[in-house]
DNA sequence: TGCAGGACTGTGCACGTTCACAGTAGAGAT
DNA sequence: ATCTCTACTGTGAACGTGCACAGTCCTGCA
């Protein structure tokens, strides 16, 4: 060693946390030697190693973020962005799930997550240039709807994104984690087949949501399969709202008579669904079968018990995460798909 | 003017955003001037405002947080702290919006929130350096048990927090936020009184969490209003679950007959409580009404729908935020209860 | 004309890291 | 004994900002 002396400022300082360079001097090494110790350990000896790290206990040193972020040029964090009106996320359970998967997995890489929401055009501009500057490394966007206007903000300013579902609209290459809707819709309508339903309507999502298209695909290729023709009269669009089930059931009812089944793209619809069922005195699954989608609370809590379609949440956040950190760390974008799962209950 | 030559560093930069610097240059003034504007405008001519400020819209400007963060000490962002197992909040719609409403007050303040969660005592052994460093000014701390361990970490690490709804178990001043929920009780069942109800059980919270304890607290209160004597057979326990709600209701009709209402200190026992008085044929609210809390979704599912208790959980979070600002600035701790509403549906 | 004082402005330093570079010591080969 | 190579270590310079201090200019008063 040549140099032993400290490199500690000399005036006291009051009552700040302990810095790297209290870590060194401690040690009884360098600067330079505890960053390296600190991004991995290579190229330090094993005695060094030892030093720096008893030395760190025992001062309890913590890192300083925001001096690591101001030479690095990165945040060390990752944003949450919902960037459609707030209300359609957190009235959403599968969007708690979703939020505490990410949370979580981020966690286990000590990356903080950062909240943000974008929801109206004023939020937006607050938030625009907070992203645009690499306050966070990447973002999760949160959004379904076609033409998100945030996907090119993110673009422009070369931030690595994955989406949340598929993003409608939209060309070039992005990242995406998805669950299989289409062969969810498909595994759905299957069930009321076999179970021996002849007429089979559907509630389908908003047209411009890739749920909506896609379960409304899976719903008519199904019908094909087994030769059914596509009657139009039997499919209704909701907003994914109770109101709008319960609403678009009754059209169903008054306009297309004989239906003995009906795949509702969401359970919240499909509890809307059973409430307009219950009014015109029909019961179900003897009357009318009725298949929900996203295994949510009202699932359980609907009277009877909704057969419904269960996206794996855990594991879209778990690869949206994973995706991210991979193109922060410089590859390329990736489309993943999720594979659902049937969850038969009593409605159905 | 004194100096008017370029302070710019002389090597070209590739493609950083631009820096304080790059704006003084562009407005022909010193850092410094920059940093005051930047900084509300006090002491700075009206002329150089003007030209700092296009400065700043031409060059698209925003401040490196990093860098102020180093040299003010302060994050700039505030924790929004899950310290207990996660289930519990991500199940609960009014913690989606006291989530919602800290997000969005604090935007307005321009501060980012981070999301942490601090459930498992894994968790919590990474969260505490991560806190006790000032990596955020403050916590909004979400918890409702007694004696959590994070609350003295907090304190340990001095840094500024405030609890949502009080903390049960700790002296010493705390800031924390609640609603009235003693208050909500008894107004639930002077309700249930005054609609002629005679003997009304009560489905109470857990004894170890402040909503569980106020709210008994007020339904025993009303009842000695009224000169009705604390019959402690009607009185049953459960954990805010669903099942246990169903399960205490089950044991109310099995040993207190006659009862003719329950007040249930959540929707969702609430709704477990429905199940359970169906099951034994009986009828709401004609042979026994039913009272929740919360007004959360399930409330508007449960058939028939709930009678229940509104926490104002908007203004809940946004006096959170409001007091937590305020400590940071160095005000003291201080206690908020708001008003709640009852909420009158079909089950009472 | 001189001077005090207010209004505004510029400059040096510190904040705590990381990184590139320049060492240094020691082992082994010649 | 000298050289080369490996393995490790120390050092200076940045990163972009805020703050304290030291100006400078200008107005108004004696």
């Amino acid at each position: 060693m040549t140099n032993t002396a400290p490199q500690r400022r000399a005036h006291s300082r009051t009552k700040r946390p302990p810095t790297i360079i209290d870590v060194a001097d401690h040690a009884g090494v360098s600067r330079g030697t505890v960053s390296r110790v600190l991004q991995g350990g290579h190229k330090v000896s094993p005695a060094s190693q030892e030093a720096v790290h008893a030395a760190i206990r025992k001062l309890g040193y913590v890192v300083n973020r925001a001096a690591r972020s101001l030479v690095t040029q990165r945040a060390g964090s990752v944003a949450f962005l919902l960037s459609e009106p707030q209300e359609r996320f957190f009235e959403d359970p599968n969007f708690t799930t979703l939020l505490r998967g990410c949370t979580t997995a981020l966690g286990e890489h000590d990356i903080p997550l950062v909240l943000i929401t974008a929801g109206t055009e004023a939020e937006r501009r607050r938030v625009t240039p907070f992203l645009s500057t690499h306050h966070v490394d990447g973002v999760l966007l949160i959004s379904s709807h076609r033409g998100n206007p945030m996907i090119d903000h993110l673009r422009q300013a070369n931030l690595p994104f994955v989406c949340c579902g598929k993003p409608l609209g939209e060309r070039g290459a992005m990242s995406y984690v998805a669950a299989d809707d289409r062969e969810g819709a498909m595994a759905m309508v299957r069930c009321l087949l076999e179970s021996g339903r002849q007429r089979i309507a559907t509630i389908a999502g908003p047209q411009d949501t890739p749920g909506g298209l896609e379960r409304l695909a899976g719903y008519r290729e199904m019908l094909a399969e087994h030769g059914i023709a596509y009657d139009k009269r039997l499919v209704q669009i909701g907003d994914y709202s109770r109101a709008s089930g319960e609403a678009a059931m009754h059209r169903l009812l008054a306009t297309a008579p004989n239906v003995d089944a009906v795949f509702v793209a969401s359970d919240l619809m499909a509890d809307g669904a059973l409430t307009a069922i219950e009014r015109a005195g029909l019961r179900v699954p003897d009357d009318i079968a009725v298949g929900g989608f996203d295994d949510s609370p009202v699932a359980t809590a609907a009277r009877p018990p909704l057969t419904t379609i269960r996206q794996p949440w855990d594991r879209i956040s778990e690869m949206m995460v994973r995706q991210l950190l991979a193109q922060i760390d410089g590859e390329g974008p990736a489309t993943v798909i999720l594979p659902i799962e049937l969850v038969v209950r009593e409605s159905a």
